[in-house]
DNA sequence: TTGAAAGCGCTAACAA
DNA sequence: TTGTTAGCGCTTTCAA
């Protein structure tokens, strides 16, 4: 029965089980073999003290905390919960825990958060920028630590990328209603022309392009990344002398907006007018119609950032920073 | 300018300061008094080395790793995030990071993931327990770490509880219906009669007996947590002899597929039928009608959570467990 | 107002 | 196959 307030160190098991605090380290973690009889002893003796080794201690010693930082605007913004999900995905199994900070996209947080992950001497960094400084990140580049940036496209040294194929996601929707017979497809982008809004512009362009239909700048409205933005640029779209009949939404939650839009003048959704979003958020199976749209896979770019770190920290990837993109996956539902 | 791959240690800075590590340490946390001259010389060094101290250092000398362990399901549930954020608010300014195991609800995973918090030293521990089984918190109580369990009402030495009120709660979305002169009432429940479901009925009850409304056992149905379940249930009360024209849902899915019923007989919400939910999810605004809710505090539970943990780590608080008992709190929207 | 020295619990040379 | 020893970077007596 362990005493209540203090634990038992590796010096006690030792003393219990008769040998060196080092032969009860290296029967614990395998480093050099150590003989059955004596393993059991040791075994034993753990179970009897209820002995949990301390990892503080033994990242001070290793230099290794078995900790991964992971730096993003808000949890509560449902994207970031399935990421650190996938993240842990991966890096659970291999040992690590994460220990998350919020930011609210403010510089100043992003900056003091990177510096308490060094002094938490984290073993390696996820970090989803919002004001994409490259030298905010120096300080853990220096000191060693692998970073990985979700989103943005920015190359830096030391610095991996992943994120979701904007582009190819925008562009895949837009020929998905290009190869149901729709011709005048309207866009309704976000107030930016740049970051991930700008990747999926540029596939929606794209992909008409290609199946030679001439893009009429009349077909893309700028508005707001919220419900109401998507109303009112779908309003603007159905205003137009030749209205669309499918608008491609930048965010799902647009067009949750698109489909008030259709609501308040009476179009059937998909007859009159077809809507696709983006993302593919919990809300999108409890609208109605429900929402056809774009999975932006936040688990697989979780996963696929956790085995990024897996292979610097192993050193067994050394190169230059690369870039993973993770393609958008199309999912059917009624809207579209 | 820092060297790659080397972090600069106290020593380091002591050097360069022409003092000793002590006096480092001081001019840091200010323990003792230390000289303004000497204090800046020591900063100046800091600020040249771009030192950072090492936490995990400082932990294994204090025995304290300024961490709290979050254990919880699944940070993909919705609930869980605004939580672990409500609990940040009140540990981040106090220098704690939190780190999060999800469980998926897995006995053995709840009961290593304890073991986990226990190895790297946590501080305090927010346990959302679903296999409430007194005896698997017993390692971290032994050891000495505050424990507070999220949901749940088992007293347990060792152990403050926090929840939401969910009797409260449903009462006053009873009364709120009662108030606007429904008298048939039906209530549709998940399939357990325990946890915080029952409390829900419990309230549910306690609200139509404080009004001298006689509960109709017929009104109640027992379906599934699930949308599926919500629309089967408010079915079955609409197929009644004298079907209620108002229903509590015993959440905010459920509610939502309240609303499909509603929607496949035709009935006009809130006109023919009023609906109310639990919970207050991101979906209540976005369906139509939106949702009357009671909002499920989860933020606000994390910070009275952070609260109590915070106390009991300042030694200030040392008594029996508390409950606190966190009020849900009415949404007005257009479902009831 | 400052320093020297010890030690938190662990792992990794080095030695046997 | 096992043990001895030193030291990771910090804080904290104790002493000046």
């Amino acid at each position: 029965m362990p005493s209540r307030g203090h634990r038992p160190s590796i010096g006690r098991v030792a003393e219990l089980a008769g040998v060196s605090p080092t032969t009860v380290s290296h029967a614990l973690n395998g480093r050099r073999p150590v003989s059955a009889a004596t393993r059991q002893r040791v075994l034993d003796a753990i179970e009897q003290l209820g002995y949990r080794p301390n990892v503080l201690a033994r990242g001070l010693r290793t230099s290794k905390s078995q900790t991964i930082g992971l730096i993003i605007p808000d949890i509560t913004n449902p994207f970031y919960p399935v990421l650190a999900r996938g993240l842990q995905d991966v890096l659970g199994p291999a040992g690590y825990h994460e220990i998350i900070s919020n930011t609210d996209g403010e510089r100043d947080l992003e900056r003091s958060a990177l510096e308490q992950m060094i002094a938490r001497q984290v073993d390696g960094i996820a970090f989803a920028v919002f004001h994409t400084h490259a030298e905010d990140l120096r300080p853990a580049i220096d000191v060693g630590i692998p970073v990985v940036r979700l989103g943005g496209r920015l190359v830096q040294d030391g610095v991996d990328l992943v994120h979701s194929d904007d582009e190819g996601g925008a562009a895949e929707a837009t020929r998905y209603l290009l190869d149901r017979g729709y011709d005048r497809i309207g866009f309704v982008c976000g107030p930016e022309a740049e970051g991930p809004a700008a990747e999926r512009v540029s596939g929606y362009f794209g992909a008409l392009t290609e199946r030679c239909v001439k893009p009429d700048p009349d077909l893309i409205v700028y508005t707001q990344f919220s419900r109401m933005g998507g109303m009112d640029g779908t309003l603007r779209l159905l205003g137009l002398p030749r209205p669309p009949r499918a608008v491609v939404c930048a965010n799902d939650v647009m067009a949750i907006g698109a489909l008030d839009a259709a609501r308040q003048r009476r179009l059937d959704v998909p007859g009159d007018l077809a809507i696709m979003g983006f993302d593919d958020i919990e809300a999108a199976t409890l609208v109605s119609p429900q929402l056809t749209t774009m999975a932006n896979p936040a688990r697989r770019i979780g996963q696929a950032c956790g085995r990024l770190l897996l292979d610097r920290l192993s050193g067994e990837v050394t190169g230059p920073p690369s870039e993973t993109v993770v393609p958008a996956c199309l999912v059917r539902r009624q809207s579209a």
